[in-house]
DNA sequence: TGAACAGTTGAAAAAATGTTCAAATGTTCT
DNA sequence: AGAACATTTGAACATTTTTTCAACTGTTCA
């Protein structure tokens, strides 16, 4: 993974935050996956599970666990162990905020 | 390419907007790589044409005008052609403010 | 017309990502 | 302790994505 390529080239050429963009990305890359879009959009209604997440989506449970160890990573879900299962959140009002953000973009484009 | 699968069952499940969520990543997709995320931060500050955002971002013509290509096809960029050369800028305000709302959180988050 | 410049395009190589399968962890209940 | 259940994890595989390289199109200017 790079690190700091090219980030003085850049600043050299007038592009002061050019970091933040890269950081940007990381946070959308995160939300550009269908699949971890729509946990994120089925954890907006309420918290659930794992195994419902993966009912809900018809997928399986260990490709929905995969994802939620990615959304967990970038902060944008929760996990609370309850018993044996483990129910799942949104982190903040952040995430919806951004989501919505979003939604409200691709809902005018069509 | 998926076009159809498993949206039926997760509507069963009672996900309504499922499909909503999955243009939203769609559209996050193609901010979520740096090179595209710093592309549209060079172009926040004013046009370019491709020769100088590829020297602004230390990256070979080439390969910005095939990010370039895709940040055009999601209407996220417009190019006009001047002479011989293109001169590139975001297509719309919605652009600026997805980008805001998203840096907004990546700038809490540090 | 031809040389120089700006950008686009296609194919191939290189890197990254997502899903599946099987095995492992941890919890509850008997 | 042992069986059943919920979730996590790692490795392998398939797919997608990004970059590079070379060739090509179109424009300007002598």
């Amino acid at each position: 993974m790079k690190e700091c390529d090219g980030k003085d080239i850049s600043r050299a050429e007038g592009l002061p935050e050019d970091d933040a963009f890269v950081a940007l990305a990381e946070l959308f890359k995160v939300f550009g996956d269908p699949t971890r879009a729509r946990i994120l959009g089925c954890l907006q209604v309420h918290s659930r599970c794992v195994g419902e997440i993966a009912s809900a989506l018809g997928m399986s449970i260990s490709a929905v666990s995969h994802q939620l160890r990615v959304l967990r990573a970038a902060k944008l879900v929760r996990g609370v162990k309850e018993g044996k299962e483990v129910k799942y959140s949104l982190d903040d009002d952040h995430v919806t905020k951004i989501m919505e953000c979003g939604l409200s973009h691709v809902k005018e484009e069509r």
